[in-house]
DNA sequence: CCCAGGCATGGAACCGGTTCCAGATCGGAG
DNA sequence: CTCCGATCTGGAACCGGTTCCATGCCTGGG
């Protein structure tokens, strides 16, 4: 049916074998070889059969992505993983790679939590996009020697991408207190354990305390705008002047509740991600931006380092920061 | 390296042969045998070889999914794009398929117009998301006998899965005339060739007809909500009753826009799409929820079909229509 | 009792590439 | 002029499955 190799060097009248060597550009080659090979290819519109390279080289030039969902639902819902996802894609089809996109679920969580024995599947390696990975998994992955990177998320002894969480915020609630004089702050955090949300925590408070501002902690158990909304519904009793939330999805929700105070005492509200819809609300959002190209390079190159060298001493964890940008808007107290 | 059909043949002592009957599930093995194997397949870990099960059958178990975003940004930076990639990869999952995600620009796009001629590459069918594919291209693939489902498109010749536009806009416009009274209405549309956004548009037009309302339609170039914003900004001067978008960033924008007017003159606002933010406008948006569960399962049944028999007369093109339901909030001007 | 036919199994070809190895050719150094 | 090594090429093994075909067994009907 399709076209193959053999019918190529046969029409250029050469071996299976150098016609291989001429499209894979391989050295020994005669250029006068090299170009009646080239053009029987163009003329027939060759193109490899995939599966037979595959199962010759061992390798698949593809990428498996795992977004986790049912517990990451602002993200999934969102913008930032669908940014995150095509930005990956690109930067691994420049390095031509494919990629096999896999929603996951609790369930499926949990089936990988059993499994740390290695699937080497259909994939050269993995990508765990989100916060709700078992540990177990990961280590076990990683320690198995296939190459895994998590985005937006990290476990001691496997490479990660991550936002400068800790300094964004620092940044942010610097601004907050230096700049618009809130003494008295709030923050609503993500569950403990997502340790991007945890580092955005810390930052608010580092910067809290050196400022001299006070601050209460409250951590959802979700990070949608539902979640955000109910930790507002907490403050209004004694509003703070300003309420810094993990994302955007939560600052939305927790704006949204605070509309019952009256606009002396409402607090500022800022968020994260800098999501489309940030600019939209009334007033426009202070969030801070995470620059998704800088995430899907810094993952693939990552991984097609490991992916490229699986043999030598197995490479120690490396760690990806990408720098993520205060967006000042209205909603922090500003005026423009 | 890895456990081969081999080592799990040896293993139960049976020949490759028997080995692979047993794990294809296939008849006129002895009971006993293919027990023996299965325990051997199991206490080995056995995982099989995707590449070399893919060269032996000349089939991938994959889909090949493209989303064009450069044209389509109101859902790329959306929601209603991501939850349709999730819906069309659990519904492939469950059938045995694994997706490859493939994001592509005007480039692609352009590329993708050249090759009538059909790329077998690594999937075993393609599915097309978005209005803004060439139309040679997509019928070059269904001419060629290679299956090809366009989702939130169509192209005469292949098959389709929309959501059903002309019915449920219909029924939102009635409720604005019936319900709300309304009789001078404007509609703030997509490009024209595209059809989903085209037959909302004719939607809103047949009803309003029917229904003796005046109606003022414009088309956008794009559909973000910047598109929808500068279509309102036509509007203030002489405003509408109601502005009839054809999606949520659109209405979104447009609403934003409209502030501008006194609450007494402000006409009410409607998008399309459901996606999560329109519960958190100000006031809550009318809207139209689509399924996409039921594009999902569309798009792979459809797909699959073809994947599955590709061989007898080659089947005539089928169309799904996935039902869409109105979701009256406030924006339309009612009071829940 | 013999034979047809269904069941169960193994041998081997095959899918379409990549790559090892051996042989051939050629230019330059000794 | 011979020898050596670098360059070029083809034959053939191999990757790990699936499946065609041949073979042997067992059962039941004539």
């Amino acid at each position: 049916m399709a076209v193959t190799l053999s019918d190529v060097a046969h029409r250029a009248g050469v071996s299976e074998a150098t016609a291989s060597r001429v499209l894979n550009g391989r050295r020994y080659v005669a250029t006068g070889t090299r170009l009646r090979v080239e053009a029987a290819a163009r003329d027939l519109d060759y193109v490899p059969n995939r599966a037979a390279r595959d199962l010759s080289t061992a390798r698949t030039s593809t990428v498996a992505l795992l977004v986790h969902h049912a517990q990451y639902p602002a993200h999934g819902e969102g913008t930032f993983t669908s940014r995150v996802v095509d930005a990956v894609s690109h930067a691994l089809r420049r390095a031509g790679y494919d990629l096999l996109y896999v929603p996951i679920d609790d369930a499926g969580v949990a089936r990988l939590a059993g499994l740390a024995s290695v699937r080497p599947g259909r994939s050269d390696g993995v990508m765990l996009l989100g916060p709700a990975f078992p540990h177990a998994a990961v280590t076990g992955m990683a320690a198995a020697g296939r190459p895994v990177v998590t985005i937006d998320n990290r476990v001691d002894g496997a490479d990660a991408v991550l936002a400068d969480n800790r300094a964004a915020m620092r940044s942010l609630t610097r601004h907050l207190v230096a700049d618009h004089g809130y003494q008295r702050l709030a923050c609503i955090g993500g569950p403990r354990r997502w340790p991007s949300t945890a580092e955005r925590v810390a930052g608010v408070r580092a910067e809290a305390r050196a400022a001299g501002a006070s601050l209460s902690v409250m951590h959802a158990r979700e990070t949608t705008m539902r979640d955000g909304a109910a930790a507002a519904a907490e403050l209004l009793e004694d509003p703070p002047q300003a309420v810094v939330a993990v994302n955007d999805a939560m600052a939305i929700g927790a704006m949204h509740r605070l509309r019952a105070l009256p606009a002396r005492r409402r607090p500022a509200v800022t968020g994260f991600d800098d999501i489309a819809w940030a600019q939209l609300t009334d007033p426009p959002l202070t969030t801070v931006a995470v620059d998704a190209t800088a995430i899907g390079d810094g993952a693939s190159e990552l991984l097609l380092a490991r992916i490229q060298r699986p043999d030598p001493p197995s490479l120690p964890a490396r760690e990806i920061r990408v720098p993520a940008t205060v967006r000042l808007r209205r909603s922090c107290g500003c005026s423009r």
